[in-house]
DNA sequence: CCCCACACGGTAAACGTTTACAGAAGCAGG
DNA sequence: CCTGCTTCTGTAAACGTTTACCGTGTGGGG
């Protein structure tokens, strides 16, 4: 841990000034026998360049932050996933902050763009508060926004599309031949929970199946919330034949009381989730669950953002992820072990 | 986007010189009116202060790295999750390196310290190299290994225990009278794969039961992994009654054919995972599995390197983590439904 | 043989801070 | 009114790079 050599050090032992050592290990063009002596200078002395002198000199850190919630919600892990290799390749590092669902904080991430420690920012807000947007026009560096943001905001921005989804969750269970399809949401004050109730409406509509309000209820976006409500819709409407949860963790709980109830899934009720997360294909039955394509959004943002750290003037873009249906056992189903299917690696590396 | 304010932008507009601001914005003792002048020009030129030129002249970047094989592998995620507001409260960012299980790139990240772009490390490294040494033993910044690393080392070092882990899980088939207890452990040239083997011949001596290389398969970490080599083994020990998977995807995968096969869990066979991921509160039945503490060694590890970053003078230290068996419906169970347990987050924030 | 062009390398400034040092100003005491 | 002390502030150097600019030395052409 002793003080590393730096640029001057070389120059010292090679004889040469220290202009003449960074020319040299920038390849810039440089009479051969002075590249030897650096870099044999170099070599010897075990020289590794600093990357914050140099990223004083050149206002460039190669690096990006990516912000969110909660590095532990499944749908910002599968973005994480995707963008951090891409951000690898082009050689940035990757500052993660999670934010932990407080608005503060996130403003705070945005405030902090000022100290010049990143490049760019990719972020996920919770919602978008007026703070948000007098930030993000305010923003000391480039930001790529997933979700949504309003027109005219100057950022990047990338959406899922969960109406679409519920949709093609409705179509599905309609093909199938079922008619009485409940809806467990979330809250419908949060942007998802909205979305997904817009949707559910909307695709009964297009099916031309009535709405019934008795066929939805509310909860928050967990299990325990998910058993809940379905216990409360079976009671309601014993006749239910298939149910739309907002979430893979509420369906989860929807298949523990429905396996309690002694109803069959995907005979008696068939039960798809949202998200597509791992569980959806650990569960039994495996549950079909609407991608909202989480990684691709992740893909989307990072693109995104390195585009415009190349070249700046390129006016906003919007992405738009479209869903896609993961059809499982839970509405399909013969009841066969999962097929070889979405393995992930789940081996502790560590341990002793 | 434009260049942003500087301290010396500030000197000029409050008219007092750069030292000046900087004492002031530093809290040092300044006379009132020459604070309240330099405050008001910062405030109104919406100054930030430069991280990077902070950093240059204190040598210090105020972020720390974690580096491990891939994020999406629970057991890291759990260290991460651990490790992230413990950093966060004290006032370090986060830079996340996914190393993607190459040797040589984790080679690369011990290597790219000298850019001393952060203050310090946390790796999980995958296979301790004879290279891993040699760099370890040259770091230019704090390093805390997560995993085992010999004596000597000048490292910090927090450490599982899945031998003991193993031995908790067979203890606890052992007293439930389950007598012939099959094995499916991953390759047994990687540190965990070697440690598991190692626990289950020993808890077998300490029950006084015989080993019997029939009851041992080996395959890889994966689910698919499980599932054939749960197939081999029912074919060739029908009267098996309990089975230790050398991780949770194993075992789901051992759940898959048992299933398939009629056996009933656990009442034919006691099916018990490890690393205790979201997975097993998740599957049906729920699952008996081993946890090795993966968020306490995060935290361990978090809180050893920020002591060593307050005073790098101690020798290294070694933590070891202790097992815990969390017993759940796949060996002690009544099938009822998981009560309103380890229920976690898995909405989506984003999306619309 | 001289001059010029050119390639190369060195000096110094700059990036935005922090901080050692010294000078200025204020004040009390003699 | 001067001395000496305290308190504050300004000047300048330093952190480790990159790079503009200029001087030197070489080789080739006239």
């Amino acid at each position: 841990m002793a003080q590393g050599p730096t640029i001057t050090t070389i120059a010292k032992r090679a004889g040469v000034s220290i202009a003449s050592v960074s020319r040299v290990l920038n390849g810039l063009p440089t009479r051969q026998d002075t590249v030897s002596k650096v870099m044999a200078a170099a070599e010897e002395l075990g020289y590794v360049r600093n990357a914050v002198a140099r990223s004083l000199k050149s206002s460039r850190t190669h690096q990006v932050a990516f912000a969110m919630a909660d590095v532990g919600n499944p749908a910002y892990l599968a973005m994480l996933r995707e963008i951090q290799p891409v951000l690898k390749a082009a050689g940035y590092r990757l500052v993660l902050h999670s934010t932990g669902a407080d608005v503060a904080d996130e403003i705070g991430v945005l405030h902090s763009l000022g100290e010049r420690y990143v490049d760019g920012l990719i972020m996920v807000p919770l919602r978008v508060t007026d703070a948000h947007l007098r930030m993000l026009a305010a923003a000391r560096a480039p930001v790529v926004v997933i979700g949504s943001v309003p027109e005219g905001t100057p950022v990047d921005n990338v959406r899922a599309d969960s109406r679409t989804g519920v949709r093609l969750a409705l179509d599905h269970l309609h093909a199938l031949g079922r008619r009485r399809v409940g809806l467990v949401n979330g809250p419908p004050d949060t942007v998802p929970g909205a979305a997904r109730g817009a949707g559910y409406v909307e695709a009964l509509a297009a099916l031309g199946l009535p709405y019934d309000k008795e066929l939805v209820e509310i909860g928050d976006f967990y299990r325990a919330d998910g058993r809940r409500a379905v216990a409360a819709l079976l009671d309601r409407r014993p006749d239910i034949d298939a149910l739309m949860c907002a979430n893979d963790l509420i369906a989860l709980g929807a298949l523990d009381v429905l396996r309690a109830a002694g109803r069959r899934v995907p005979q008696d009720v068939a039960v798809v989730g949202m998200d597509d997360t791992d569980l959806a294909a650990a569960s039994w039955p495996s549950l079909t669950s609407v991608s909202l394509g989480s990684a691709e959004r992740g893909r989307a943002a990072a693109e995104l953002l390195l585009d415009r750290l190349e070249d700046g003037d390129v006016a906003p873009r919007l992405v738009t992820v479209p869903p896609r249906l993961e059809v499982r056992a839970s509405t399909a189903g013969e009841q066969a072990p999962p097929a070889g299917d979405a393995d992930r690696p789940g081996a502790d590396g560590a341990g002793a």
